[in-house]
RNA sequence: GGUCGGGUAGCUCAGUUGGAUAGAGCAACAGCCUUCUAAGCUGUGGGUCAAGGGUUCGAAUCCCUUCCUGAUCACCA
């Protein structure tokens, strides 16, 4: 039972006693205690004025007065407008931080095979360019959400559905056809995402040419759109590609395992990972022959043309396509093929795709299609919908090339981390590889920070300039607070400082040591709500508020020169507990800390 | 036009099922290192919470209207 639930039933009883009337459970707000205020957790009178029939002031304190005689865990009150404020006794705020130490993660409940099991999908990459930004916002925001899911008790399987076919594909492998005279990654030294990424803006170029070219004779763009020889050679290599065509085939696997090689790179700098990856390229036709099932079943109906569609007037939205005429697949037949694998493979209970929000109406029709077609988690899927990452000039285009690189980025990163050490005399006396570790953990928790932190829904600014920082409310100032505990508790050990397992319950601590246990044990619910929410935001912020008031407690109080020994031990407890959480708390967003920095 | 988001300090963002004087960081200014890591701490200035109305003891938060903004409404993926 929590403090929380505790003293709800104190005052239930409470006003039960002095006004002779139950009140729902629902009527009772207990909250913490806002800083500015003495005490540590707040009862709000409002709702029981209409049964006291007194003032607010005159209703807090009457059940202030007869909660400090009921509730033992109660040491005093005081009363503010309608706000009763209570102090928790310290014995109470000790035996907290004691379970909190003995726990092994505190906060953290892992996974039975019985618990439910939760699929998300995320990253989701087209193989004709290398990830950027966008893809970034994308896999961070997914995996962090498999470990808060994978915290909460679900067992998660992550998972990516790389989108390895189409005419955007034959784009890249026809420009390098005509134009790549044979060159390889390991001819050219280039990643192999890019190189095939540079083929794919090589062909715009190209492409834009032979428009201006026939549109300066004369003709229409939209024509000279559809006439320009090299779109009509893409396009008979995706036909050909469909036939099976050996050669067409063989370059479409060099070209894609080039890039795969290069995402690969990226993920692992980036610190995802994936249980399982699927390719659309092996989906699309489980897709037509579900399209043709629900067409047999009467769920979906065909027009004169041979086309198939959905019918979701009844569902207040349209009707959509989901075969065309000629029988080829769209990317709605593609999603539904890649759902009936996954469900043939894995007892799904929870499908969560984490997609950017421009495809919230594909979703909406994605679950009412599964649902129709029989899948159970259908209707309950979850569009983890995020918003776009937009540059200070506007929106990021990947033709035009204005567009941050995710590999640059990271680089970028790890440099400024690294300079910010070097100027600040940190790392001297370091070996070369601890320095790079620690520029990696540092340049890389600034970057998922700062991606983190924000509200997904959003769309965000990112100002290469401006918007990575290393001080505020960043990822290195809580990596800091750690390595600053940790370079702490290090010099206890070297005083031979001995730690007890437990800690006496009468010890006298200040009430801002008993607000940061308070913080401290606020992790678990923390990381309850972010799963229910899905919210990696929740946690960022949570460690946030909690490394600033840790920093608080750091700069008033002393914690090895403290001579009370039963003290010292208390405040080293509570900064290793506090260390623990950060971890622990950053750790759900992927992020890393470093011993010392 | 229909549907779904978003609008909070100069900038980037928090703001719990409606609760106290709307908070951080950045930027600006002023302090604090012979003392556990100053990537820190403290202070000052900065707000019509887009606008108006409603519900409520109480609204940034809920409801209605309006304005601004983004996404989407493809036989593209």
């Amino acid at each position: 039972m929590t403090i929380e639930e505790k003293i709800t039933q104190s005052v239930l009883s409470a006003i039960n006693k002095l006004y002779g009337q139950q009140v729902p459970e629902g009527q009772i707000q207990l909250q913490s205690t806002k800083k500015e205020f003495e005490g540590d957790l707040t009862l709000v009178v409002f709702p029981f004025l209409k049964i006291s029939k007194k003032s607010p002031e005159e209703t807090a304190n009457d059940l202030g007065t007869e909660l400090l005689k009921s509730e033992p865990l109660i040491s005093k009150f005081n009363v503010i407008k309608g706000f009763l404020n209570f102090s928790i006794a310290h014995s109470y705020w000790i035996e907290l931080l004691n379970s909190i130490i003995s726990s092994e993660n505190y906060g953290i409940t892992p996974a039975t095979d019985s618990s439910p099991l939760v699929m998300l999908e995320y990253s989701s990459p087209n193989t004709n360019k290398p990830l950027h930004l966008g893809h970034v916002r994308n896999n961070l925001l997914g995996y962090s959400l498999c470990l808060i899911l994978e915290a909460n008790g679900n067992r998660v399987v992550k998972t990516n559905i790389v989108n390895d076919r189409g005419i955007h594909i034959c784009k890249s492998m026809l420009a390098w056809k005509k134009f790549g005279n044979g060159e390889t990654p390991e001819s050219s030294g280039k990643k192999g995402d890019h190189l095939v990424g540079d083929y794919y803006v090589r062909f715009d170029q190209e492409y834009k040419a032979q428009i201006k070219a026939l549109t300066g004779n004369g003709m229409s763009e939209e024509e000279a759109k559809k006439q320009a020889p090299l779109m009509q050679e893409a396009q008979e290599m995706l036909l050909k590609w469909e036939k099976n065509d050996p050669e067409t085939v063989e370059l479409w696997k060099m070209m894609n395992s080039w890039v795969y090689k290069g995402f690969d790179e990226t993920y692992k700098r980036m610190g995802v990972s994936f249980d399982k990856i699927y390719y659309e390229s092996q989906t699309y036709l489980d897709g037509k022959e579900k399209v043709v099932e629900g067409l047999n079943k009467g769920v979906f109906y065909k027009r004169e043309d041979g086309s198939v569609w959905a019918d979701l007037t009844s569902d207040g939205l349209d009707e959509k396509l989901l075969l065309r005429a000629d029988g080829t697949s769209v990317y709605m037949t593609q999603d539904i093929g890649t759902a009936k694998q996954r469900f043939d493979e894995y007892p799904i209970d929870k499908m969560i795709y984490v997609v950017g929000n421009e495809q919230n109406y594909h979703f909406q029709v994605l679950a009412i299609l599964l649902d129709r077609l029989g899948f159970s988690w259908g209707k309950g899927l979850v569009h983890f919908s995020y918003g776009m990452v937009e540059l200070p000039e506007g929106k990021m285009k990947s033709r035009e090339g204005t567009v941050v690189d995710a590999d640059d980025l990271i680089d970028e990163m790890i440099v400024t981390a690294r300079e910010t050490s070097e100027e600040l005399g940190k790392l001297d006396g370091l070996s070369e590889e601890e320095i790079a570790n620690i520029a990696r953990t540092t340049g890389m928790g600034a970057l998922k920070y700062f991606i983190l932190k924000v509200d997904p829904r959003k769309n965000m600014t990112f100002n290469p300039k401006e918007s990575i920082d290393f001080n505020g409310n960043t990822g290195p100032f809580i990596q800091y607070t750690y390595a600053r505990i940790r370079s702490v508790l290090r010099k206890a050990a070297e005083m031979q400082i001995e730690l007890p397992a437990k800690l006496p319950n009468d010890l006298q601590i200040s009430e801002k040591e008993s607000n940061l246990i308070q913080s401290v044990a606020g992790f678990a619910n923390v990381v309850k709500e972010a799963g229910e929410q899905y919210s990696p935001a929740l946690i960022a912020n949570y460690i946030y508020d909690l490394v600033k008031e840790y920093n608080q407690f750091y700069h008033d109080f002393s914690i090895l020169k403290e001579e009370n020994e039963q003290l010292r031990a208390f405040r080293l407890l509570l900064s290793e507990s506090v260390s623990k959480v950060i971890k622990n708390g950053v750790g759900l967003l992927g992020i890393d800390v470093p011993e010392r920095m």
